[in-house]
Order: C-alpha cells, then sequence, then structure tokens
DNA sequence: TGTACATCAGTGAACGCGCGTTCACTGATGTAC
DNA sequence: TGTACATCAGTGAACGCGCGTTCACTGATGTAC
C-alpha cells in the first residue's frame, strides 16, 4: 500500500475511465454467468458496452482477466484477515477464524465492484467451467505461497528451512478448495451458504484425520 | 478390467497402430521438454513422425491429452494401489503408505510408455508451465473425487452423507501437491528424490497440524 | 491357397474460430504559462 | 481567462496464429468362404 491520505481525486478523464472498466467487468460476468463463458466472445463483451475490442484489452490483460478480477479483491482481503490475527494462535486456528471473518466482511469490497449476487455466480461458473477451474486452482496455488510466507513470519521461521508453514498452509487449502466445489456443486449461490459449508468442514478437519472414525 | 486371460494377440494393423501412438507420445514429450510446451505444434509433433496432424488427432485428442497421457497411467496406478491396502488401516495411513508405495513401483509402468526420465522431466514441465499446471490441478481435484469414493467404501460410509472422507483426502492431496511443486521447483528429476521429500513432508505433516509449534 | 469384400489407420488439403496484437489515428481532458 | 501543447483513453481495421475439425480418399490388413 502506498497510497496516500487523501487520495488525489481522480479527475474526469480517469473517472470515465474506472466507469468503461466498470461497465466491461459488468457486462462480462453478466454474459458469462448467462450463456456461459466459452460460449462468450471478447467482442460480444466489448459490444455489450458499445466500446470497440482494443478498448476491452486496454482493461483486462485477457479475457480470463476479467473472469478473475473480484477473485483477486478476495483473496488480497483473505491474506490481510489472516495477517491480522492476533499472534499467539494457532496457524491452523488463525486461517480458520480469518476464512470465516473473511466471509463476513468482504461483501462489502465485492459491492464497489459488482454486485455481490453477480459475483456469486460467477464464483459457480468457475467452479463449474473446466478451464476456468483450472486456473482457479493454479492461482490458488500461488495464494499458498503467499499464505504460506505470512504463517512463516508469525511464527518467525524461514518458509524454506521449515515445511511446517507450507504443509499446514496445503492442507488447509485442500479443505478450502474442496469446500468450494462443494458449494458449486450445489445450488445455493449465496454467502451465507458458503460461510456454513466452511464453518461444517473446518469444524469435522482434524477428526476426518484422527486415526480411528469409528470410536468417539 | 475386462481384460480376458489370455489376452487377445494384437494382430499387425493394431501394433502397427500402437506403434504409431507410441512414436507420437514420445516425440512430443521430446518436444515439449526441449523446447516448451507452448512453442510446440502439433504440426511439429507429426512431423517428427512423419505422419499428417491429422494422425496426431486420431490419437490424441489435444495437445494437452499428450502431456497428460502418462499421469493418467500414474494415477490409476495409485487409485489402484490405495484400494489394496488392508482395511485396518486409517485413511490417512492407508495413503500415505500407498503413495510412497506407489512410488517404488510405478517406474516400470511408465517404461512401457516412455523412458522414465523422460517422464520425469515432463513431470517438471508441468509444474513450471502455467497452463500445464493448472490443468494438473483440475485433475487433481477429479482424483480426489475419486479417492474420496476409494476411502469412504474401506470404511463403509457414504462420501454425501459424512465430511469426513473428502476431508482428509483434501488435506492429504492438498499436500501431496505441494511436494509436486516443491519438487519441480528444484533440479533433482529423480523418482528417488520426488519419493524423499514426499516422505520428509508426510513426516511433518501431523506435526503441522498441531495447535503449538515451539514446544516438543 | 485363393478370391472377394470389409475394416480401418492414415492422408492431405482446406477451413472456422476467437484470442490477443499491431498500427497509425482522433479527440477529449489536463497542464503550463 | 485564454492560448499552446502534452497526455492518454478510445478507435477501427487488419492481421497472425495454432488448435481442432471436416471431407472424400487410399491402401494395407483382416476375414469369410
Amino acid at each position: 500500500m502506498t497510497t496516500e491520505f487523501p487520495a488525489p481525486a481522480p479527475g474526469l478523464r480517469a473517472r470515465k475511465k474506472q466507469r468503461t472498466r466498470d461497465e466491461l467487468l459488468r457486462a462480462a460476468l453478466e454474459l458469462f454467468t448467462s450463456q456461459g463463458y466459452e460460449e462468450t466472445t471478447v467482442d460480444e463483451i466489448s459490444e455489450a458496452v458499445q466500446v470497440s475490442q482494443r478498448t476491452f484489452f486496454r482493461h483486462f490483460s485477457s479475457k480470463e482477466d476479467a473472469a478473475f478480477r473480484v477473485q483477486d479483491l478476495i483473496e488480497s482481503h483473505f491474506v490481510t484477515t489472516v495477517s491480522g490475527r492476533p499472534p499467539g494462535e494457532a496457524p491452523l486456528e488463525a486461517m480458520r477464524r480469518a476464512v470465516l471473518d473473511a466471509w463476513n466482511t468482504v461483501g462489502e469490497a465485492i459491492e464497489a465492484l459488482v454486485p455481490l449476487e453477480l459475483h456469486m455466480r460467477t464464483y459457480q461458473l468457475i467452479e463449474s467451467t473446466p478451464s476456468l477451474l483450472a486456473t482457479h486452482m493454479r492461482r490458488s496455488a500461488d495464494l499458498e505461497e503467499v499464505l504460506a510466507r505470512v504463517i512463516a513470519e508469525r511464527e518467525g521461521l524461514d518458509v524454506d528451512e521449515d515445511p511446517r508453514p507450507r504443509l499446514v498452509v496445503a492442507a488447509f487449502s485442500g479443505v478450502m478448495r474442496m469446500t468450494g466445489r462443494r458449494w458449486g456443486a450445489g445450488n445455493e449461490a449465496t454467502v451465507e451458504s458458503i460461510r456454513e459449508i466452511t464453518a461444517a468442514y473446518l469444524d469435522r478437519f482434524e477428526s476426518a484425520l484422527a486415526a480411528d472414525w469409528h470410536r468417539g
């Protein structure tokens, strides 16, 4: 964050630019979710906003970039939340609380970009479109590396010396991806339902790793 | 497996077909690993085997299909190995032993398709090529679903009723993907080294989930 | 063993497609004086 | 307040590219009798 206070008021030109970007993003997500990602061409998106295809690529480096713009926001929100957990918490506990917390607070930030409901439908689309799911998972691998470093720092460890930060993050992320997938397989496209599934899965996580499932 | 004994001896035509397929696969992997996946066109692969592009697509549904052909084999080998673990073992333990076991025995099966060393280089390529890594991870999500069902069956559970099979598989797979990534980041492209990393990470897995890292 | 027919791997050339890039440009907005 | 110049979002048209598909075909291999 190198932002200054007070933030420089954006001029008319900058606001126009932002408006075009917002309109493109929204049109893209509307088209993706209503007719499918592969079925939507960049030309269609541009046309919906009355702008040239060239302009689309000025704002988004690729068609996928548009599909993941909101995810970018959510992921950095989550990382920030984890960083902010009190240092006394164990790594797993800190991540658990951070993810539940993040789902409570991220809605507002999303709304600044697109309607929350549109994003939730987009997330479902990502989970059900092979090429988007693939990219989503690769991105989550990148996120894991960031998280591992955050956890290592909290614990005062070197991420390349001690495997535990990466390990706990890998296991946690595995469970998070699973909740995303299970949520996407259902048809309750709401923040509440994904938060619910997340909480339920995290509650049973430790017991799932126990040696004996048929006792206790 | 619906194969019959004795397996029907393939005729000359079938053997020729198989040979073309083998040559295409090998040429593809050689080209991918030596000059990069994106940098290799299907035309180049076909040309290397003196065959028309049309013939390539008769054997492989896509360029990616060729890149993952050996992975298909390895994954089904692993699933089989998990299925074969004694029912007394706890889920996590069964998967842990299966994966280490699988790395010991899968080499021979791979050699039937391509030289082992070529496959290991291909695996490193997958880990370091964004589009291939993305597909690799999506595939591993599919594998997780299969594994969860295997584990559920071992324990006599319904995978849609009890979240634990999917949870333990998600955590385990998360760790496996992490080992693959760490292995790919190094430069020891051997089965021994990946088996070593896998063993080391699995050994520290439970301690990484512990509440307090700074005691014991 | 020979003949007639069926199968099917491989041919070769052409094509559709949409992503992302390139180019020289226009005109509104911003800034310096 | 006005003039001159700089910036930069957006234009529009054209293109390169390689994947994967389509077509009607050839000729070797397999099979029936």
